[in-house]
DNA sequence: TTTTAGCACTCTTTTCAGTTGAGTGCTAAA
DNA sequence: TTTAGCACTCAACTGAAAAGAGTGCTAAAA
């Protein structure tokens, strides 16, 4: 059977209305509210077609018709109008542009929250080195007499910096010998391919200073590779409760749960190659208990030396229109503030995207 | 009426019992699993004494007893046994004396972690500068050709850096000025008292450089005072999720709701005088809907330069001596951190403290 | 005097049978 | 091809009845 503009038209109100009520959709109801002029009985055989072609779903034989994952696939990437971007979410993407001379490692955590308040949904971030970032020198710099700060510079300008203790005295002499050490094995090497033991035998270069430069050794390998090898972080799980969808705690219980773990379970379901960096939609998957009713819009970008997912995360029927066009323009944001780094000021809103929706819509 | 000892028993069963099922306690119930040997009928009678003294309630005619806020205050200070520290507990509380010589900064958001994981309950944790900190210099470093690494050190040692984009280009010599300009100005001030007006008064020392200057001093002065003033931070919600008193998304939502604006509302059910150390337990109050069913164990310790609320927080029928034992351990731990700054690795289990639980129960 | 057995009473929770109402599918007429 | 009409389905609501847990009171037992 062929989708015929009329079918389209109607499995269109059948989603708006789905989306924006989360109840069943009924013939009766979409003639008074979809903008159909046809009659309950016309639209009725229409969303029986619709039912049959794999579109619609019934939750029982007395409700209205729900979107199935195609129609709501079909909807993302064909059916779907624009979204016009408010002036208060405008006033959330310029925050973030403001961020850009504070502190880069902040950035993540600042466009995460940025999501969760310009969408009303849940966000997400995992981020993960870069397969080929590459050191490109350490600094050290005395703080007091038993500390020192050791600051790892990336080519792209970002710092991971970490203050640490030793324990034993400690002058700027010793830093400039550890920092020259380190920078000696260590720089211009790739994250990737720099281990532990690589780093141990760097040790082995200093006699009676062993044990000075041990625990150091280990710190800088933290702060080269460490622990925060990938980081998963959640925000806005508040918005996801006012939506009945996750009236029911042991939903969300579920769904907080695949973030607890390093991030093994939630890559499953963001399948992105590192170098790509369009928008995709998951949408909710009843062969996946825990995501069954969760929708995920989500892309990858390159911030400073690491590789970040950015997604957005609310319920099957979320609104995707709204959804898709912030993170779009979270992500031009993020790309504009990357490539102008000598531009201070570029405001998202007015430096000529080339996305010819603005035109239109804003 | 007095509170003899057999009415004692009666209560502190009745609350063990009511924290570990959390259903209102009946008199045949508590006869066969309260270990009380007397019959339902003198039960019933001492538990009418204890209503009218306040210190049960009853939901309703035909249901059990469920401990009053009075209650669970004299179970608080004087009725709960110890608890033992299982090796669980000890082994999280050791992975933050690891952390002991890496970043300083992240300790409070690990002692956080570890407060949820101790207990299963959620966590908090609210920092503000403390009142008398002092900035005792800046010191800077050259990242690249157009930012700098703006370093805030304090008496303590503890560090605050700030990665700055300049957009123009900066050398050696123009980080120098900066951060003799930004010495001679503020090393030696408190916090409180730094303004931003100022620190805009430098400014006007640099003739053809205000340009240059002015975003940079605008960091400063967040490096220094600005917008982490105050930092309210929550962890475990999810283990929240799991009790039938949060089943309701609704409470969740109210609770987490406590915490999204600057902390305000959090600090007045969190009084603590800034230099008292002692734990305080906040029991759920029906006058402050929000938080009627949810008690907070809190204490309050200075972590670097700025003083912390450490909190556990859960249920009204929280295991108390769960919680209060793991917040005392986690504080004596951060406590020895920063007290033996030069035992590098002391470990809580077995470095002699002085709570004379440890040698009955561990 | 204290403890306990017995029993009527209270109030929530569960169960079950109607009843309602939204929505469907099918048929036949427009 | 569209639509009116109608029988049918099924979740959701309603209200009454039954069950169940626990109490308070009284009077007997210890």
């Amino acid at each position: 059977m062929e989708l015929s503009e009329r079918k389209l038209k109607i499995l269109k109100s059948i989603i708006d209305e789905y989306i924006d009520r989360g109840e069943p959709v009924g013939s009766k109801h979409l003639m008074e509210y979809g903008n159909i002029s046809l009659s309950p009985a016309t639209i009725r055989n229409e969303m029986s077609d619709l039912e049959n072609m794999g579109y619609l779903d019934k939750p029982h034989a007395s409700a209205g018709r729900v979107p199935s994952g195609n129609a709501y696939r079909l909807y993302v990437e064909e059916l779907m109008q624009e979204y016009k971007t408010s002036s208060e979410q405008l006033d959330l993407l310029s925050e973030l542009t403001r961020f850009k001379t504070e502190e880069k490692d902040k950035i993540v955590e600042k466009a995460r929250k940025i999501m969760s308040k310009m969408t009303n949904y849940a966000s997400i971030t995992v981020s993960e080195n870069l397969p080929g970032a590459v050191i490109s020198r350490f600094e050290t710099m005395i703080i007091d007499s038993e500390s020192m700060l050791l600051v790892m510079i990336m080519p792209d300008g970002r710092v991971n910096t970490k203050h640490l203790s030793t324990g034993t005295a400690l002058d700027a002499n010793d830093a400039q010998i550890i920092k020259n050490a380190l920078n000696a094995h260590l720089s211009g090497r790739s994250l990737d391919d720099v281990s532990l033991s690589d780093i141990m035998s760097i040790e082995e270069e200093f006699g009676d200073m062993k044990a000075l430069v041990n625990p150091i050794l280990r710190i800088a390998y933290e702060a080269a590779v460490g622990s925060e090898r990938r980081s998963v972080e959640v925000d806005g799980i508040t918005n996801l409760l006012s939506y009945p969808e996750f009236k029911n705690v042991e939903k969300v219980k579920d769904l907080l749960g695949l973030f607890e773990q390093n991030g093994d379970t939630i890559k499953d379901f963001l399948p992105v190659e590192s170098d790509e960096s369009g928008l995709k939609v998951y949408i909710g998957d009843e062969e996946n208990s825990k995501l069954s009713d969760t929708s995920i819009v989500f892309c990858s970008l390159p911030v400073g030396n690491r590789n970040t997912i950015f997604g957005i995360l609310g319920p099957k029927r979320m609104d995707y229109k709204k959804a898709t066009n912030a993170l779009k323009r979270l992500s031009q944001t993020l790309q504009s503030l990357a490539k102008d780094e000598d531009a201070p000021r570029a405001i998202a809103e007015n430096s000529g995207f080339s996305d010819e929706k603005d035109g239109k819509t804003d």
